[in-house]
Parts: structure tokens; sequence; C-alpha cells
DNA sequence: CTGAAAGCGCTTACAG
DNA sequence: CTGAAAGCGCTTACAG
């Protein structure tokens, strides 16, 4: 952008060179240097296999002596394409998202796309804001997560037709592509696989206090198996957290456990939170998994890493992050996309969950549904 | 970007409309409106002060209509600024990133500029790339972490003359404004603090082994303490592992206790490596801190979480990524910058610490230094 | 396959 | 304080 000095670019290389600092080459200097147009050596450029060989070697060489490299400004405004993709993610604070935004930028930048990143803090109308800048900006793209968003946002997109996906959900009611797994059927399975272990009597940590479909999607797939068995889950045995913080989920488990002794499995909608009950049974001389089972989700680092280490669901985050820039790429550039089959969300068995305790000396008449004579 | 409909924009507010979908509003439009010129126009939104207040209104009147927002590319190919700020970080990974990231994105767009974000996986070249793909995009202002890059990278920033501030350092070699801690004091006073406990038998685990400047002026700062004592760290009591992962630091933890029993301070320059030597510790039944202490760096959620918890260094993340964004945009903007004070790296002590067990029975002659007569 | 020219949507000296 | 006009650095129909 250095408007001020305008010298004609005399740097060949290795020439003792005691002129001013070179100006960027534009693409004005390859065209004279390599004797052609400027629409041919753009084309030379950005189509080589409409340019005849000898002329396309003549403008890439040009380029190389003068070192050009495109203003991307210029080219976004005649182009209409700013080779820009935007995020938005709740936190980066959470692994699971930090890995994905890796993961996704690093695709990005290698497929020649830049990445714009801003988060919500689970604030649908800061999410809502943060779109309209990116879509201002002029992003060819949007990543998103979950599956709801402010009521204005969708038609917004729409309106400026800008393509978008969606992470960590594996299908959208809104119809937009989702890159992920399904949260419902995962705990789902947890639950199932802790009923098999005999737990009865169950209770939920879930960020769901801020709007989190993925959560909420979570804490369904847990009601769903249970309801199974005849059991129903109390409001009061759902502990609802703004946000999955590890002190979140001690708090969480402390007062479940106080309100409910008879629980013997707590599922946590993230691992953060399983991590804070974890540490919170283990102040309060509770054994896990012998007196109690504590399941996490994500599988992030840490989950293994505990004490003991988590049961919980393997979230592929980085290839989230990866698929969603391959097919948010091919849906910009026009090109088939392809299915999206949902990823696998794979239970991760390890030490924090085992079979149901005998239940606990003072029984609860009231949480005890299934009267089965025990004790 | 909708280049195919050129329609006049006829829709008023609350107007039934049955034209095709309007097209984006341009500035022509709003002149047009608020029967203005273009120039008048263009003032009137970004200097508003030295246009007529009647006709200012009248302009803003127009705007608020037509609903207009500024082409950011046009804007940006017209006036040599783009108000997109670069940043390139080690990796999302570790939660002292992803929180500076967070606070460095909040400020910059509340300030109007939109974050692009990389990351090196600690790697100088990625970096040096990185950088080079957001000169190219165009980036008012670029931020980076430590002060040690490829050779190429600041020559070609400064050839540019692009604004740059680097983080989590409070001092540049190369005279960039720096925004962070004094990691080498941060490290120096931990270990004075484990040297007053008692402890005399030292040992370093530290992410050097990628080019990581923090972390070696952490373990500088460690060896400057101890020297201090006549202590000297001899090469085999430093673990240097790539990434600060918790299995990096079980598995040095794992080994610098096999080979050095008589350890009783493990010094850990983040505190991912000082959950995993806890962990490891506790899986070898060896107690903390009764028997050993271990410290962390950076004071991350799961720092406080641990058992024990973590005695650690505050690294105030948000802060940098706040103060990051004010000091770099003011570069920019050409307003007096103020001068930069490091910030605070408190010593947070808690339960991973504590004075020094009476030395191990089966002494190890080669690392007595100072031979004091224990038994 | 190549070139001349218009155009992308703004900003900003330059006059008035 | 306001306007006419040139210009930012590219791309892309349109002819040839």
């Amino acid at each position: 952008m250095d408007k001020t000095d305008k010298k004609t670019p005399s740097q060949r290389k290795g020439q003792a060179d005691t002129s001013p600092p070179p100006a960027r080459a534009k693409l004005e200097h390859v065209a004279r240097l390599a004797k052609v147009s400027l629409a041919t050596a753009s084309r030379a450029i950005n189509q080589p296999d409409i340019v005849r060989p000898e002329i396309r070697e003549r403008v890439l060489h040009a380029v190389e002596m003068l070192d050009y490299t495109p203003d991307r400004m210029a080219k976004a405004l005649s182009s209409g394409r700013t080779h820009t993709v935007g995020a938005v993610v709740p936190t980066l604070g959470n692994a699971i998202f930090a890995d994905g935004v890796e993961a996704l930028e690093a695709r990005l930048g290698a497929r020649g796309y830049t990445l714009i990143l801003s988060h919500s803090q689970y604030d649908p109308l800061r999410e809502f804001r943060q779109i309209r800048a990116m879509l201002e900006y002029g992003v060819d793209g949007l990543v998103l997560v979950g599956d709801s968003f402010a009521p204005d946002a969708l038609p917004l997109i729409r309106h400026h037709r800008t393509p978008l996906v969606t992470t960590y959900v594996c299908a959208s009611r809104q119809g937009i592509p989702a890159i992920g797994i399904d949260n419902r059927q995962a705990t789902y399975r947890m639950a199932r696989y802790l009923i098999e272990l005999g737990h009865r009597e169950f209770a939920v940590i879930a960020n769901t206090g801020l709007p989190n479909d993925r959560s909420r999607a979570r804490l369904d797939g847990v009601l769903d198996a249970i309801a199974e068995e005849g059991i129903r889950l109390p409001p009061d045995r759902i502990f609802e957290a703004p946000l999955p913080s590890i002190v979140a989920g001690r708090e969480a488990f402390r007062r479940l456990r106080a309100a409910h002794p008879s629980v013997t499995a707590f599922l946590c909608t993230t691992d953060a939170m399983a991590v804070g009950a974890v540490a919170e049974a283990r102040r309060e001389g509770i054994r896990v998994p012998e007196d109690i089972s504590i399941t996490g989700f994500d599988d992030v680092e840490i989950a293994a890493e505990t004490d003991p280490p988590l049961t919980t669901v393997n979230v592929p985050a980085s290839e989230i992050g990866t698929v969603a820039a391959d097919q948010l790429i091919a849906i910009i550039e026009g090109a088939p996309a392809g299915p999206i089959s949902p990823f696998e969300a794979k239970l991760v068995v390890r030490g924090s969950t085992g079979p149901a305790a005998a239940p606990v000396i003072r029984k609860r008449r009231s949480s005890m549904r299934r009267a089965s004579g025990l004790a």
C-alpha cells in the first residue's frame, strides 16, 4: 500500500541498487516486463491454461523477477471474491473449538483462503453481530457452530447469498450443510452403557444455561435412553450451568450430590465439567467409580489424565474443522460437494465408570421408581 | 458482491415491494438520495466534523433509509487501509493463547478492526509464511508472540512498513513494542521461593524442544536463582519437550525421577506439563508436596483443580490481548501509544509446593553438589 | 489466444 | 464546506 513512491521498479536481481526502496510491483510492471497486455498478464497468472505456453512462461518469469504478489484488495474488488472465510465459535476457551479452529485455519490456508475469526461467548446476539460484520467484510463463506441462531441471522446470510456450513452437529433443521456428530445419539449410547452397568439413579450436568443446542441434544440423548427404562429425570436432577467450566462442574456436582445422595451416575455434557465433578467427588471422599460413575463429553486431552481418567465421548474436532473447510470451499467454488456423513462419536470407556454401587443406606423413596426390593 | 442485479433501490421503509431482491446500496445511492456529491457523502460518513451539520444529517438519514454499509474492499483499495489486523500464535491448544486471542479479537472488533488468525505450531518457517501471507493480504498491523523469528521475517515486515507488536514477552531485542511479562524474572522468583523452602535438588521440565524464547527465558530464570546458591543444573536434569502437553509432562517426570531420585523440586515451564508431572507422581505413589514439590506456569483454569492444586505463575493472557490491540491500533493510527510497562506475573502459591523433604535414602554421589553431610 | 477499455465502489487531492 | 474527476490495482466481457 505504499502510495508514496511510484518509481519504476529497477531492481534486477543482484544489481547494486542505490535508488529508494523498491515499490511493490504491480501487474502493470509484470505486463510491461513480459511485453504483454495487462489482460494477458492477469490470465497467465490466474488461468494459465488459456494462455500460449511461451507467453505464459514469459509472464511467470517476470512475476519471479519482480517478486510480484497481487494486491488482494484490488483483486477482491474487481472479482467480487475475497478468498476469505469467516468463522464464529462460542469460545476458544473450550479445547474442542480451539482444535477445530486450528484445523479449519490450516486447511483453509492450504487452499488459498484466509480465516477471519470471532467468538460469540454463547450469545446469539453477539453471534449475529459477528456474522453481520463478516458479511459486510465480504467473506466468501461462513462457518458457524450448531443449529440455532438469532432469528435474523439466516435471512441475512441468504440475502448476501453467502455459502454457509455449520459444525459440531450432523444435521440442520434449516437445511444447512452440517459437519459433526450426532450429539443426541452419543449420549443415548453413553446412558445405555451406564444402564447396562446397573445404574438406575441418574443426574445430568449440562451447560444449557446459555443457548446451546449441542448440549441440549446431549441432555435429550440421556433422557431418551433412561425413558426406555421407564426412568424419568425430574428437573432438580439436571444442573444447568451457563459455561462449561471446571468450577461449574464442581459446583453442580456438590449440589446434586447433596440433594440426591442416591444418584450413582452423573453424566456431564462436557469434559471440563466432568473434570470438576471428579475433583469434587474426590474432595468429598466419594470413590469413583466404586461409589459413583461420572462421564464426560469431548475427549479433550485432560480427559485421559484425571484420576480416574474419564469415560467420555470422542468428538473429532480436527476432522470437523478440516472437512468444514473442504465442504465450504466446494460450495464456494461450485464444485460437487459430495454428501456429508456424520462423524462417529466413539464411546471412550476409561476409569470413571463402573458397575452401579449398592444403593446407599438412607434410601430416598421419592426417586425409587424401580422399587426392586434391594437393600 | 451481487454484480448481477443493478436495479435502482426502490425500497422505502414499509413499502410493499414486488421488485427483485434489493441490491446492496452503494455510496452513489446514498449521495443521490441525500442530493449531494459522492465526495460529500463519503465525508459525511467518515469525517462528519468537516461537513455542515444540515447536510451531514441528510446523508446519515439516507444511509439509514438504504441500510447502507460501505464495501470494505473498495474502501481498502482506495484508502490503502484494510482495518484488518493479523495475529499468528504458536497454537490455540494452549489456553494461554486461546484466551489471549479471544481478548485480542474482542478489543479489535470493538474498535472497528477485523482479526485474521493463523498458527505456526512453534515452527519459525510456518510463522514466516503466515506473516508473509498476512502482509500480502494487506493487514494494517501484526501481532506476534515472543521475540525470535525467522531471519527474514522482520525485514519483510519493515519493508511493508507494517506496524507490529509482540506479546507474552516484556522486552524485545529487536525493539518491537512488547506486551507481556518478564518470564525470566518470574521463574527466578519461583525458584527463590523453592530455595527458601529448603530445596536444593532441582529439575526443570521445559518445552524448549522447539524454538521457544518464553520457555527458554523461564528456564534461565531458574538457573539464575539456583546459581546464586552455588547450584548448577546439569543438562540431564533438564527435560526438553517439544510441545507443552500433559503427556509430555508425565513422561518428563517419569524419566527425571527415575534418573534423579534425589530431586525434590520439579519446575515446569507450563501448567499443562505440571499437570502431567503431578499425575505421574501420584501414579508412582510419590506424595506432593510432602515428598516433592512441583510448579507450573501460566495459571490456566486447570491449574487450580489438580490434586493438589498447582503453585504456578499467573500470566494475564486476556489483558495481554486487550493491551496488544490498543497498542497496535495506536501505532496504526499514529496516536501517541504511551509507554508499555510489563505486566506483573504473580506467584500463585497453592498446594503443590512445600518444604523440602529430608533427602531420600539411596543417596546419589554424583549429584550431591552440596555435600552437606546429611544422611 | 490476445488486447483495449470499462468497471469494481470507494477516497482524496485539487479547485472553487 | 462542497463537487468534479482522477485514481486505487486488479478482472473480464467484448472484439479481433
